[in-house]
Parts: structure tokens; C-alpha cells; sequence
RNA sequence: GUGGGCGUAGCUCAGGUGGUUAGAGCGUCAGGUUGUGGCCCUGAAGGCCGGGGGUUCAAGUCCCCUCGCUCACCCCA
């Protein structure tokens, strides 16, 4: 057993897990890029007044934060999520509204690790800072889930659901309060618990014991005010006529509570996880003020690499890309042609692999063989002497052919590129 | 944080009631004569049996602790 390995609920992405990841990234990039957002690449860390904002009766804030105080006495926190981060950036640096913005990259929280759940994990996402308009709701949406039809998931369901303006929210939450309180005797000890906490997310306990008592609890919508249901209505409208499929869920309430307002989230569609949020997001047009910027409405989504990527796995898509060799350089001569001959065709975008270590050319074959590369270029004792190289097809049992070393290259380039066509 | 399962070669795993030099498959490396891979054959390398303590003449095998992984709960991406 090696000395050391990765921390709990961290871990190294290797390949071809790691190329599968920039490509997932890369993807998003294309999607929000011709939308027109801009990158934002915030700090990993902050002062842990920043995410204080996303609710002290949350988890995320108080028992998850990777938090801890610098040498210049700072309390600082690794972030845990990137929303509060965007909109610190945006209060520090003024952008003019509306600001659209995109991201990726890791964040940590302080969790039992667990499949599709690690401290250390990465998303995607973007918000858009600066209206109210419930078409930015819609494109963020849409967004989101063109992203993940643009994966090949088409299990995905997306949620929907709107917590109303402050004042409904909190008309409801009291509601709700007391309704749970009436029936607390019928709740699991562990909803019973976190009804003192935030009776909202009571809605979200997944025990078959609370199932009844959730099922008739009040529903969000009768205590919308008139503003707050013209815009879920809008949103609604707008998603179908760009042919969004959504299901609209009453009890979706999202576990940050800077939540008000549109909420949203895309599941897996395989069941056997409890980790079937791929992604969410919605309406926090409390947060930049909260963290000392104007009243500035905001919208966004974040969706979670690994968790999307096991739906992907489940779903049979967006597999990892094939990162075998065009050719395979067979040096029997010390291993100075098969330098040049890789300097060449690498320069010419031909991905190129050889070995070291002056190995057999039977032991080279068998590299040549495993790296998966659809050509051989063999330099033996009779190609060094008279100039020449021996092309040979891996995946054929064509003859192979001798050229002389000025025609290598030309030779290569065109059959590689006629059997591109021809796939 | 709470509970269940599991930790033996790089990987996937065997190793009844404790008993001599810990095994297999795959992978890796080297061979199977004279410069050529894929199939087949032979051989080699590679293991403080997660770590620590205990019981015993003797522990991979039993007991305790610990660390880690995993699944569920909690919560969330």
C-alpha cells in the first residue's frame, strides 16, 4: 500500500476520464458561448462571509464549509458553490447589467462521501445578473437543458416551481409550519427534526412514513400574489413554445435559501440513485444586495460533473473519446529516425506515438499494436540505409508498402485522411 | 454526523471448521532462431493479505481498535 492517496471523498480523474472531462466542459462552453456569456473564473476561496448568504439554516453553510483562517487572521472558506462567488465578482467589479455569465470548475463540501457525492466536486453553470424579465428565466432554462440533450441524455426530467415573491414565501412557509406541527406526530423523527429547522424542506424527505402527511400538505401556489404567477405562467408558456418538456413540482424547493422566485431541476432518469439531481437552479433576487451591491435581480443553474456524467454512463452516451495514435513509429536503429519521423508528422497534426528504451521490433509491434494506431512506420536496417520507410496497416491485411522518407509524411497524411472520409 | 457491506499482486477476484515457500485470470515484461503486431505456447517480475493491538505453539483466516472504500440515511450537484 502506497504511503499516501487522495483525502476522503476526493480523487484523481485519469484517463480517458479526465479527456472525457474537458470535452463535457468544452461542450457547455460551445452551448452558453453562442448565447453570449462570458467566462468568469472566480477564487477557490473567499471570505467565508460570502457564503454565508446562501442561508444559515442550511447545511452547506453550517456543517459542510471547508473553512479555516489564514496566516493574515482572514476567515476564509474554500467555496462550496460558485453563485455566491459570481455574485461577490459582480459586486466588486460593476459590470453592466444584464451581466451573463458562464463557469466550471471544483468546489468543497464537507460531506460523507457517497456515489455520485464528493467533497470535492465540479460544475457548470451560469447566471445572468440584472432583470427581472421572466425570459432570462426561460433561456437559462433552456440552456441547461439543451446542454444536457447536447450530451445524448434523454432520460433527463426537468422540475418546476415557483416560490413566489418574499411575502408568499413566507405566508407559505408559515402554512406550511404549522400544518406540519398539527400532524408532527405522524412524521419521522428525522423530519420532525428538520421541521424546526426549515419546514420547507420537510417537502423533501424521500421516507415512505412521511409520504402521506407531505401528500396533503398546502401547495405553494395558492399563495402566490398575482405578479408571481403571471411570471411562472410566462415561464411556463415560454418553455413550451421552444419545446422544453417540463413537469411542474408544487414541492420543489431547492436546498440554498437565497431561493424566491422560478426554481428548477434536471434529473437523472434512472431511479437506482438517490443522487438524481443532475442540476438546478433559479431565481435569487435578494443575493447581490446581500452581499452589499445594489438591488440586482438574478437567475442561474449550476449542473454537477459527476453526477451528470454517471447519468451519462446509465444512459449509454457521450462515452470517452477514442485517444488512440494515427501512427505508430517502429525504430530498430537507436531511435534518432524515429525522432525525426515523429517531429514531422506531429508537426503536421498526426498524432504520433513510438517507444524507447531500443526495445525489439517484435516488442515495438506489439506497442505499435496496443496503442491502437491505425498505421506502422517500421525503420529497420535496411529502410535507415537506403532512406526509405515501411508503412504498414495495423488494421488491414493489405501489404505493406515501402516509400522513401521524403514521401512518408504526404503518403500518411492522404490515407489517413481518405479513411476519415470514408467513416 | 448515523447505520450496513467490504478491504488479498497494476486490475477483477479465489483462499471450508486458523497449520508448511499466499493462488488464478487479465495486464506488464521477456522468449517461441535469422527484421513485423493481433491468436496460441513458455517463462519472469510484481503482495509488510489496508494499519495497529490481542487470542494461540501457529492468523490472510478468530476478537478489538483504527484508517479507507462502498451503499443507505441526512443533505445536496
Amino acid at each position: 500500500m502506497p504511503e499516501f492517496s487522495t483525502s476522503p471523498g476526493m480523487r484523481d480523474i485519469v484517463s480517458p476520464e479526465s479527456a472525457r472531462w474537458r470535452r463535457f466542459v468544452d461542450s457547455f462552453e460551445l452551448i452558453v458561448g453562442v448565447a453570449g456569456y462570458e467566462l468568469v473564473i472566480p477564487p477557490l476561496l473567499e471570505d467565508i462571509g460570502v457564503f454565508n448568504r446562501l442561508g444559515e439554516a442550511t447545511d452547506v453553510v453550517t456543517k459542510e464549509m471547508y473553512d479555516f483562517v489564514d496566516k493574515g487572521e482572514r476567515h476564509v472558506a474554500l467555496r462550496p458553490e460558485q453563485t455566491a462567488s459570481i455574485c461577490r465578482s459582480f459586486v466588486q467589479h460593476r459590470p453592466t447589467t444584464p451581466f451573463k455569465a458562464w463557469y466550471s470548475g471544483p468546489n468543497f463540501r464537507y460531506e460523507k462521501p457517497q456515489r455520485g457525492r464528493y467533497r470535492q466536486f465540479d460544475q457548470v453553470g451560469v447566471e445572468v445578473l440584472g432583470s427581472l424579465d421572466p425570459y432570462v428565466d426561460i433561456e437559462v432554462v433552456q440552456l441547461g437543458w439543451s446542454f444536457l440533450a447536447s450530451l445524448g441524455l434523454s432520460r433527463v426530467e426537468l422540475a418546476i416551481n415557483s416560490l413566489g415573491e418574499p411575502d408568499d414565501r413566507a405566508r407559505y412557509v408559515a402554512a406550511l409550519n404549522a400544518y406540519f406541527l398539527e400532524r408532527t406526530n405522524e412524521l419521522s423523527p428525522e423530519s420532525q427534526q428538520t421541521l424546526t429547522r426549515n419546514p420547507l424542506r420537510v417537502l423533501d424527505s424521500k421516507r415512505s412514513e412521511d409520504a402521506a402527511v407531505i401528500a396533503d400538505a398546502p401547495l405553494i401556489n395558492s399563495f402566490w400574489s398575482d405578479t408571481a404567477a403571471a411570471h411562472f405562467s410566462t415561464v411556463c408558456d415560454g418553455l413550451t413554445a421552444v419545446g422544453v418538456p417540463y413537469t411542474i413540482d408544487l414541492k420543489l424547493v431547492r436546498g440554498l435559501d437565497y431561493y424566491r422566485g422560478t426554481t428548477f431541476e434536471f434529473r437523472g432518469g434512472t431511479l437506482d440513485s438517490a443522487q438524481n439531481a443532475l442540476g438546478g437552479g433559479g431565481r435569487y433576487d435578494g443575493l447581490v444586495a446581500d452581499l452589499g451591491g445594489p438591488e440586482t435581480p438574478g437567475v442561474g443553474f449550476a449542473i454537477g460533473l459527476e453526477r451528470t456524467l454517471l447519468a451519462c454512463d446509465d444512459e449509454g452516451v457521450f462515452p470517452a473519446a477514442d485517444q488512440s495514435a494515427d501512427v505508430f513509429v517502429v525504430d530498430v536503429c537507436g531511435g534518432s529516425v524515429a525522432l525525426e519521423i515523429c517531429t514531422e508528422l506531429r508537426s503536421l497534426g498526426i498524432r504520433t506515438e513510438r517507444s524507447w528504451d531500443d526495445r525489439s521490433m517484435k516488442s515495438q509491434m506489439k506497442s505499435a499494436n496496443r496503442s491502437g494506431a491505425r498505421f506502422a512506420v517500421i525503420i529497420g536496417e535496411d529502410e535507415d540505409q537506403s532512406d526509405t520507410a515501411v508503412i504498414r496497416d495495423l488494421r488491414s491485411d493489405a501489404e505493406q508498402v515501402s516509400v522513401s522518407r521524403s514521401n512518408l509524411a504526404p503518403t500518411l497524411k492522404s490515407r489517413l485522411s481518405s479513411l476519415q472520409g470514408a467513416v
